[in-house]
RNA sequence: GUCCCCUUCGUCUAGUGGCCUAGGACACCGCCCUUUCACGGCGGGAACAGGGGUUCGAACCCCCUAGGGGACGCCA
C-alpha cells in the first residue's frame, strides 16, 4: 500500500496546520499497515510556488516528526520533487486524451467564459460549462490558432442526466450529479497541468493505492474517477477527512486564527504536543487518552475512528496539552535543552545583542528589552493605537496594507521587509516613520524599542504577521465590507 | 442560486440497537493542598438540532425539516 499527501505551497510560505493534519492521517494510515507514506509537492501554479516555500513545508513536517518514504516518482526519481520539472509527462497524457477524443482544445477567452457562466446562472442552472458550450467550430478553432491565440486542453464530460457514484472510505457511497461537473481544464495555456490531471497521472505512475485528502475535494472526485476510466487505470480508494475549523465554524483561516506551523513553533509549542493535538482533531484513542505520541497513535491507528464533524481548532486546549507535555514528558534537563535550542542559544543572542548592547546599562536591562522577542502575547489594547494624532481608521488602514505587503514577502529578511514597507510608504505618500509608528506598537508593545524592521526580522514572518493581525483586530478590526474596499485601494497602489 | 458533506455539553470527543439516569477532556465555578501563583486532588453546572417513522427497545437505522460547512477558477 502506498499513500501520499499532496501539498500546495502557500504563497506566503507559511505551512498550514491543516496540511500537517492531513499529512498526519496519511502517515498513520500508511504506517500502521506497513505501507509507504510519500509526499508530493504541487507547484503547477507559478504564482504560488518557490523553492523556499516548499522547503518550509518539508522543514515543518520534519519538525513535527513526520518523515516520508522516498517513493518513486513518475519518472523513476525519488523523494518529493517539483512537478514543473516533469511537465512533459502531463503534456503527453493530455495529448493522448486529445487524440482519443476524450479531451478537446478550447480557445475561449476569459471574457467569453464569464459570459457563458453568466448566461447559465441567469437560467438558474449550475455554472458548470460543458464541452458543447465551449467547443468552437473547426474553422474558428483554426482561425484562432493561426492568430496565435492561447488555448487549453479540457476534458470531455458527460452531458446527459445522471449521477456519478463515488466510494468514500468513511462515508460510503456518494452520488454526485454529472450536471455539476464542468469540462475541467487539464492543461493550462502555459503548458502546466492543473491539479486534476497532475494528481491522477502522478498517483497512477507512483502506484498510489489510497488517497486521503480534505473534504473540499469531494466535489471534484467525479472528474478524477472519469480520468481514471479514460486512461484505463484502476481507481485508488478515496477517503475525505473533515476540515479544521475556526471558532466560528468556518474553514480554518489565518484571518481568524494563527494557522502556520511556524507560528506555533516560534510561540514555543512542542512539536510532540502540536502533533498530539492534531491527532485529537476528529480522532480519538480507543481508551480516550488525551496525551499520546505519534508512536502510540501508530500502534492502534484505525481510520474508522475518524469522526466526520468539522473540528474547531482550539488554541486553549492546545496550550493545556502542551503544558502536560512539558510537565510530564520532559525532565528538567530536557526542558533546559529545549529552552536553549528554542531561544536562548548563541545564534539568537548574536542576532539580538547588536540592537540591545547600545541600549542597556546593566545586564538586567536585557530582560525587559528583549522580552517582546520571546514572549507570546503582548498585552495590548485598542487605545494603544490612539497616540499618533491620526484617526483609528487610518491607522488600521495602514496596518492592513502593511500586513498585505508583508504577506507578499517570499523570502523573509531585513532588506525584504524594508523594501516592501518603503515601497508601501512611498505609494501612500507617507513618511516611512509614520507608517512604521503603529507597527512599533504592534510588534514590540511599546514605542521605545529598537528598529521595528530589525524586530520583525528577528521575530520572523509568522509571528510578525500574527502580531500585526492581532493589532489590527485590537484596534477595531476590519469588517468584511471594509476588506473589499481596502483590497481595491491596495490593488490600486500597484505595488509589485 | 445549484449540488455535496456534516450535526452528542461553549469546545474536542466516547458511544456502531438494550451496559446511557449519555462517559471523559479543555474552558468555567466551588472546595482542598499551599506563605502567593501555578501544578495536583475532589466536586458542580453543561449536550444526543427538531419532527415523523422502524423496533419489545433508538444518541445509534430510515425519511422530512432546520442549522452549519464545503464546492461551483487557466488555485490547490
Amino acid at each position: 500500500m502506498t499513500v501520499r499527501t499532496r501539498i500546495a505551497p502557500s504563497p506566503t510560505g507559511d505551512p498550514h496546520v491543516g496540511t500537517a493534519y492531513i499529512a498526519l492521517f496519511n502517515y498513520c494510515f500508511a504506517k500502521a499497515q506497513g505501507g509507504e507514506f510519500v509526499l508530493r509537492i504541487e507547484d503547477t501554479d507559478q504564482a504560488r510556488s518557490t523553492s523556499s516555500s516548499e522547503q518550509a513545508i518539508l522543514d515543518s513536517l520534519r519538525w513535527l516528526g513526520l518523515d516520508w518514504d522516498e517513493g518513486p516518482d513518475s519518472a523513476g526519481a525519488f523523494g518529493p520533487y517539483r512537478q514543473s520539472e516533469r511537465r512533459e509527462i502531463y503534456v503527453e497524457h493530455a495529448l493522448r486524451l486529445l487524440a482519443e477524443g476524450k479531451a478537446f482544445r478550447c480557445y475561449r477567452t476569459p471574457a467569453e467564459l464569464d459570459e457563458l457562466r453568466q448566461a447559465r446562472r441567469e437560467q438558474g442552472k449550475s455554472t458548470a460549462l460543458k464541452p458543447s458550450d465551449l467547443e468552437l467550430p473547426l474553422e474558428e478553432q483554426a482561425r484562432r490558432e493561426a492568430a496565435g491565440d492561447p488555448s487549453v486542453i479540457r476534458m470531455r464530460v458527460p452531458e446527459t442526466e445522471g449521477a456519478c457514484e463515488i466510494d468514500d472510505l468513511l462515508r460510503g457511497s456518494i452520488e454526485l450529479d454529472w450536471s455539476m461537473v464542468d469540462a475541467q481544464i487539464l492543461l493550462k495555456s502555459d503548458g502546466m497541468p492543473t491539479y486534476h490531471l497532475a494528481n491522477v497521472v502522478d498517483d497512477h505512475l507512483m502506484g498510489i493505492s489510497h488517497v486521503i485528502r480534505g473534504e473540499e475535494w469531494i466535489n471534484s472526485a467525479p472528474k478524477h474517477k472519469l480520468l481514471y476510466e479514460y486512461f484505463g487505470w484502476p481507481m485508488p480508494v478515496l477517503c475525505h477527512l473533515p476540515l479544521l475549523r475556526n471558532p466560528d465554524q468556518s474553514k480554518l483561516s489565518k484571518r481568524k486564527n494563527p494557522t502556520s506551523i511556524g507560528y506555533y513553533q516560534r510561540m514555543g509549542f512542542l512539536p510532540e504536543a502540536l502533533l498530539n493535538y492534531l491527532g485529537r482533531m476528529g480522532w480519538s484513542m480507543p481508551d480516550e487518552r488525551e496525551k499520546f505520541s505519534l508512536n502510540d497513535m501508530l500502534q492502534v491507528f484505525d481510520i474508522g475512528r475518524v469522526s466526520l464533524g468539522g473540528p474547531v481548532f482550539d488554541v486553549e486546549k492546545l496550550r493545556w496539552l502542551n503544558g502536560l507535555w512539558i510537565r510530564e514528558e520532559l525532565s528538567q534537563e530536557q526542558l533546559a535543552e529545549r529552552l536553549i535550542a528554542w531561544a536562548l542559544n548563541r545564534s539568537s543572542l548574536d542576532a539580538v545583542l547588536p540592537h540591545l548592547q547600545p541600549r542597556i546599562e546593566t545586564l538586567s536591562d536585557f530582560a525587559p528589552q528583549a522580552a517582546f522577542l520571546i514572549s507570546g502575547d503582548l498585552k495590548l489594547d485598542g487605545e494603544d493605537f490612539d497616540v499618533f494624532g491620526v484617526e483609528r481608521d487610518a491607522i488600521i488602514r495602514r496596518m492592513q496594507f502593511a500586513l498585505w505587503s508583508l504577506e507578499a514577502i517570499r523570502v523573509w529578511g531585513r532588506d525584504a521587509v524594508w523594501d516592501s514597507l518603503k515601497a508601501l510608504a512611498d505609494a501612500l505618500d507617507l513618511k516611512i516613520r509614520d507608517l512604521l509608528a503603529p507597527l512599533f506598537i504592534a510588534m514590540s508593545g511599546s514605542r521605545a524599542s529598537f528598529s521595528v524592521i530589525d524586530a520583525m526580522t528577528l521575530l520572523g514572518p509568522d509571528v510578525s504577521r500574527a502580531r500585526l493581525r492581532e493589532a489590527i483586530s485590537l484596534a477595531g478590526g476590519v469588517s468584511k465590507k471594509a476588506v473589499k474596499r481596502l483590497e481595491k485601494e491596495y490593488a490600486a497602489l500597484q505595488l509589485t
